[in-house]
DNA sequence: CGATTTTGACCGGCGC
DNA sequence: GCGCCGGTCAAAATCG
């Protein structure tokens, strides 16, 4: 039953498969700083439960496959995009939006970029339409931003992923009023994955990475996994934050509008694990382009409860409780994160990205 | 002291 | 060929 998906998919795009593989039709990155202008096809599984899709998990797996970004695969591999063996119940999947946008791309011409759960978005290269800079296979990868870089202007806080990166320069882009960073991965010398970090010029609410090559040593270690993407932001927020001696974490409280926002949405959804994955708002900006809003809050928590090791059956169960958690008041919050060795990591229910250096 | 970030310089691809 | 621009290098600074 997945079918019906991806044939809406290919319906609107052609072959899913050599898109997903990043196949590196891509040209300059800095495309990839461009949020989707124009929606082309949205998909949303009916919220009729006698409609609904009894989709395979490994549905989203499957076609995730050739990701191999830690990113992805953590979530992947703990149930956000399902696990490989179970079936979620069908009103989880159900508010799944899953919006494919066409954008149009300089010198690539259009790619596509995928929206799983509302709050990650892949972009789809769809045709090398010209000449690319270099014959790099690329994945990007968009993802809420914290709120915290948007007061910071020249600094961003990368959400750290399982890989450590070290970052070896930063450019201005042109055209985009934010920078670039520049990162390599330092989990093994001689790894030629890399990495690169923008905020989208169009929604500066979203983070591009850009990931270039691929990592030559498996995965870190979850010692290793905890050392950070990032330094700076942890080193020089130490100053104003009060956190502990080995690790920091910089955490945000929520944007109050997005809290807004997400529970205006909430009513046409049925169920909170709903509200936990399809907050993707869209709306008409003044040149009639459309603008796409997201709500990440979940997404952290989505990452935070993934490296808990969740069992699959309770992912979405547990999801549906730090919902509920996450409109909670802030002290408890709090009181939940010093409890919370996962803390660290920095992928707490709020923006919380914390930073860890390697020892 | 080692790891990492910062930042200006350098290099190469690309368009004109 | 020239200049722009993106990507990388490398030395200095910073941090734990």
């Amino acid at each position: 039953m997945c079918d019906y998906f991806w044939k809406r998919l290919e319906k609107s795009q052609g072959d899913l498969t050599d898109i997903f593989q990043g196949s590196g039709a891509l040209a300059g990155s800095a495309l990839a700083a461009d949020i989707p202008t124009t929606i082309t096809d949205t998909w949303q599984p009916s919220p009729d439960p006698a409609t609904a899709l009894p989709l395979q998990n490994n549905c989203f797996l499957d076609n995730f496959a050739n990701i191999k970004d830690p990113m992805l695969h953590e979530l992947a591999g703990t149930g956000f995009f399902g696990s490989s063996e179970k079936t979620v119940p069908s009103n989880n999947l159900s508010s799944m939006a899953i919006t494919v946008i066409r954008q149009p791309l300089p010198l690539v011409g259009l790619a596509d970029t995928m929206k799983v759960g509302g709050d990650v978005a892949i972009s789809l290269p769809q045709t090398p339409a010209v000449k690319r800079r270099k014959n790099q296979a690329r994945k990007v990868v968009c993802i809420p931003a914290p709120a915290v870089a948007s007061n910071k202007p020249g600094g961003e806080v990368v959400p750290s992923d399982l890989w450590a990166w070290r970052k070896y320069g930063q450019k201005p882009i042109k055209g985009s009023p934010y920078p670039r960073g520049y990162y390599r991965c330092s989990s093994s010398k001689g790894c030629s994955a890399r990495k690169q970090v923008e905020r989208s010029r169009t929604d500066p609410n979203m983070l591009v990475i850009t990931y270039t090559s691929d990592h030559n040593h498996p995965w870190p270690t979850q010692r290793n996994a905890l050392a950070g993407s990032t330094r700076s932001q942890s080193s020089k927020n130490n100053n104003t934050n009060a956190s502990s001696s080995k690790s920091s974490s910089i955490n945000q409280k929520l944007p109050s509008e997005s809290i807004t926002i997400r529970e205006e949405e909430e009513e046409a959804k049925e169920s909170p694990i709903s509200s936990s994955f399809s907050f993707v708002r869209e709306r008409k900006d003044l040149e009639n382009s459309t603008v796409v809003e997201h709500l990440h809050h979940d997404f952290n928590q989505v990452f935070h409860k993934s490296l808990k090791e969740l069992e699959p059956d309770d992912f979405f169960a547990d999801l549906a409780v730090l919902d509920a958690d996450s409109m909670s008041l802030d002290e408890e919050k709090n009181d939940k994160k010093t409890m919370d060795p996962f803390n660290m990591f920095g992928w707490d229910g709020g923006y919380s990205f914390g930073v860890t250096k390697r020892g």
